[in-house]
DNA sequence: GTACGTGCAAAGGTTTTGCATTACA
DNA sequence: TGTAATGCAAAACCTTTGCACGTAC
C-alpha cells in the first residue's frame, strides 16, 4: 500500500498491517485487540511493536488515544472532530459526530492553553438494554 | 465526625480518614495519592481498604471515578455538574464549572440510554507554559 | 452476634523497557 | 550503511482478589 507513504514513520509490514486495520475502523480497539488481530497475519509480532507503532502514530497526530474506558486505553483513527458514547455494560464505544460549542468562561481559564477536548457519554446501548436481567432479589 | 452518618456505608476510622481527605478536595487524587495521604494517620492501612472504600462511595454516588488521565483512575468528590481541564505535562486536573448543553442528534442516538457525560479539556497550564524548554535541536 | 471491613500477600491485566537481531530508507 | 523497528522476556505499574481476623452496627 503506497497510500501510507507520507505519514512520517518508517513503514514495515507489521506497521502496514496495523495501519490497514485501523483505517476506517470505528470499533475503538484496545492495544490487545489490535495485537490479536494483526498477529493472525504476523504470528511472531509482539506487543512492543503494537505499542511502538501506536505511540508513533499518536505523536504524528494520526490516531487518538482515548481515555474513555477506565480499564484500558482505546485507539481511534478518526481525524475529524467527534465525540463518543460508551456502553458501560458491553464497553462498546461509538462515535458521536457533532461539533459542540464548549466555551470556557474567562474567569475559569487561568491562562490554560486548551489544545483539545473530548466529550464522553456513558450509558447503555440498545442491545444491553434488552439483555438486562431483572434485579436480583426483586421477587 | 457525625456528618458522614447518613451516607449509607459502614463507617470505620480508615473510611472517615478517606472521607475527610476527599471532602472539599479539588485535586482529583489517584488511589495511590489517597493511600499515601491516609497512611500517615493509619500506617497499617492497605490498598484494598482504599479501593474498597472508593468503590463503596462510587456505588452510593458520593464520588466520581474519572477517566480523564490515561495513566490511572482519579477520584472526584464533586457532586454538582462540572467538567475538567487536565494539564498534560503536569497531570493536574482542575474543575470547569459550567453546564454545557450536549444534545445528541436523534439519528445518532440509536436507542442508547445516556446516563452521564464528561467533558475533558486537554492542554497546558500557566505554570507548565512557563517551564517549557525550547525544542531540542532548535539551535 | 453477624455481616461486613481490614490488612496482607499474591495474582491479574495493561503497558513499558532492555537488548540483541533485523530491516527500512 | 546507519538509524530505527522488531521480537522476546522481564519488569513496572495499577488494580483486584482470597482469606483470616477484627469491628461497626
Amino acid at each position: 500500500m503506497e497510500k501510507y507513504k507520507g505519514i512520517g514513520i518508517k513503514l514495515t509490514p507489521q506497521r502496514l498491517g496495523i495501519l490497514e486495520y485501523l483505517d476506517g475502523n470505528t470499533d475503538h480497539p484496545s492495544a490487545e485487540e489490535i495485537y490479536s488481530k494483526i498477529k493472525k497475519r504476523f504470528p511472531t509480532m509482539s506487543f512492543s511493536t503494537v505499542y511502538n507503532t501506536l505511540e508513533a502514530l499518536r505523536k504524528k497526530g494520526h490516531i487518538l488515544e482515548l481515555s474513555i474506558d477506565p480499564e484500558r486505553k482505546r485507539y481511534d483513527p478518526g481525524t475529524t472532530t467527534h465525540h463518543h458514547f460508551m456502553c458501560v455494560p458491553c464497553k462498546k464505544i461509538v462515535d458521536i459526530n457533532i461539533a459542540y460549542d464548549l466555551p470556557i468562561p474567562d474567569e475559569q481559564k487561568n491562562d490554560f492553553e486548551v489544545t483539545s477536548n473530548q466529550v464522553a457519554f456513558y450509558g447503555t446501548c440498545a442491545e444491553c438494554k434488552k439483555d438486562t436481567s431483572p434485579p436480583i432479589g426483586s421477587s
